[in-house]
DNA sequence: TCCTTCGCTTCCGGTGAACGGAAGTCAGCC
DNA sequence: GGCTGACTTCCGTTCACCGGAAGCGAAGGA
């Protein structure tokens, strides 16, 4: 059985805050030369090397790397000499170490994200080019929706997300839609935790959550207003794969009307819904989705290629 | 002295055919149990597999890993059972390994690929709905160009390249303007090289190549006709960066005047300089080149937003 | 049904790759 | 000139890694 897809354990949290060591939580505060756990492999040590790099951290010196990874300096100076090497890392005239061209190179072969990419990006552009806001692509991954693609506007809304981004499920569209389509023991496992709010308007609630993804099921819409940022309101929907099953999902972001402040010229939000429905059948029929295949004659967008 | 980043050695050519041992070359043909070289560290190890991974080969079993980068079995499952863990790779329900979303997510903090084309973006936006064709983006990593972003319209022509690929300098448009602005170092080593040749109209001889570098320098764009696929010709521009230099290329793509078949209502690939020379200041710009914002007023795009 | 094949997984003893403290080097700064 | 902080090099010890071999289980053929 070759398995372990599926059940998938939550992928560990993303590690705590930077900087703070990664060993266990035993407070202790001692130096614990002896007593820390530790995973000791070397593919270990490369990856929390790895790790060290984040969004705002894409430029880290030998030492930083270390502190970050929590390595002694010497076997960082080694590890890292060899990811330089082959080009995982890159050393600037500066001296600082950034994530290298060959890294990139080899993410960039994975399925759920450029693979999906590719065949989205038509249809994204289409959508971006008719509401000229935000437009977002974005897949689970354990307790987290990762943002795959985005076409953003200079004009439109300022987004916290990214590329390449990470968040957590209950307050994005996306992440919503996500969750409504995963599978019962993620969904659940996900409503027992704790979620952090962000705004006033975060639904935390795990009663009020199971509603609202219910009615993602229902409607196949999520609408989230303010729920990580009070100007935001964004609208997404699911993308199916060959089997059917949502493997992504597809978020217009624009000014949210209810908040004062900005949203003057905004666009009124239950009209983008047909919009952002059609452009994720879309992408559901090019990735081979046999329900959004039979509707065809109706999704069609534009004339027909002759 | 922080070094390495000029002198670039070339990084080895990328290993041979696939499936080949990475060995060395001594042919010998024996088992080589003893007398055979290798690099024995895990990090390398790892690498080969991670190299194992490319466009055509993009799920692999357990064993398809273990032949390609040359390891036992045994080794191979561990080592891919931690990268697995980790989120590098993933394994699908079919029991293949498949690059994971977790490298991707590094991977797409590389400033080279990512960071430059989240700013680039915008503008290649622009150009691709001006020319609805191929837009595409690119840098130099050794001897050849990597591919960091594509626009592509559905019926342009269809490229050989591909983002996140690699390709060889003198035969497109992007490499040419990337090695006429590379340091003198790396011109001089690739001159030196056996060119392979593409196409009847592959420029391989160094003479000529180097009296097309000259004119790509003089005149800021390079014009491929033909190079790599005899129905393609490509126009590039070179983009700079902060201290003025050239670090990526911009070009468009559009079906070859020259070729007898499919180019009918081609353009005119003359038309196209100044708009993929005014986008690839646009992006230098955007980059806070010096030479590019100095003719803000006359490179400026569009009508002023109100 | 039994046998073979093939790919994956697990086990385990020997060993050399990796570890990391310590010392050396180099700038920049007081 | 001495100090600080970051990086690099050295080297003896040790334990993580290696990989052959055996065990499994599914698929296919007789």
């Amino acid at each position: 059985m070759p398995s372990t897809t599926d059940a998938e354990p939550g992928r560990e949290p993303r590690s705590g805050p930077r900087g703070r060591a990664r060993r266990g939580l035993p407070e202790g505060s001692g130096l614990s030369s002896s007593g820390g756990r530790r995973a000791p492999s070397v593919t270990g040590r490369v990856f929390s090397i790895l790790e060290a790099f984040d969004g705002d951290h894409r430029a880290l010196s030998l030492t930083e790397i270390a502190r970050a990874a929590d390595l002694p300096v010497s076997t960082a100076h080694r590890l890292v000499g060899e990811l330089a090497a082959w080009g995982a890392l890159e050393r600037g005239a500066d001296g600082a170490y950034r994530v290298g061209l060959r890294l990139w190179e080899v993410g960039s072969l994975a399925p759920r994200s450029v693979g999906l990419r590719e065949r989205a990006m038509p249809i994204l552009e289409d959508l971006y080019e008719a509401v000229r806001q935000n437009v977002q692509l974005a897949v689970r991954d354990g307790h987290e929706v990762v943002y795959v693609e985005r076409l953003a506007h200079p004009d439109a809304v300022r987004l916290f997300s990214r590329v390449g981004g990470r968040w957590p499920l209950h307050p994005t569209a996306v992440g919503q839609v996500l969750l409504a389509h995963a599978p019962a023991a993620v969904q659940e496992s996900v409503l027992a935790e704790r979620l952090p709010s962000f705004t006033p308007r975060t639904v935390t609630d795990p009663v009020a959550l199971r509603r609202i993804l219910a009615a993602v099921r229902r409607d196949g819409v999520a609408v989230c207003d303010g729920m990580i940022d009070l100007a935001a309101l964004s609208v997404a929907a699911p993308v199916r794969g060959e089997d059917d099953s949502v493997i992504a999902a597809l978020s217009v972001v624009v000014p949210s009307p209810s908040d004062g402040g900005s949203g003057g010229g905004g666009i009124e939000p239950r009209t983008l819904v047909p919009a952002v429905r059609a452009a994720a059948r879309g992408i559901s029929r090019a990735l081979g989705a046999p329900t959004a295949a039979r509707s065809d004659a109706v999704t069609r967008r534009g004339g027909t290629r002759p």
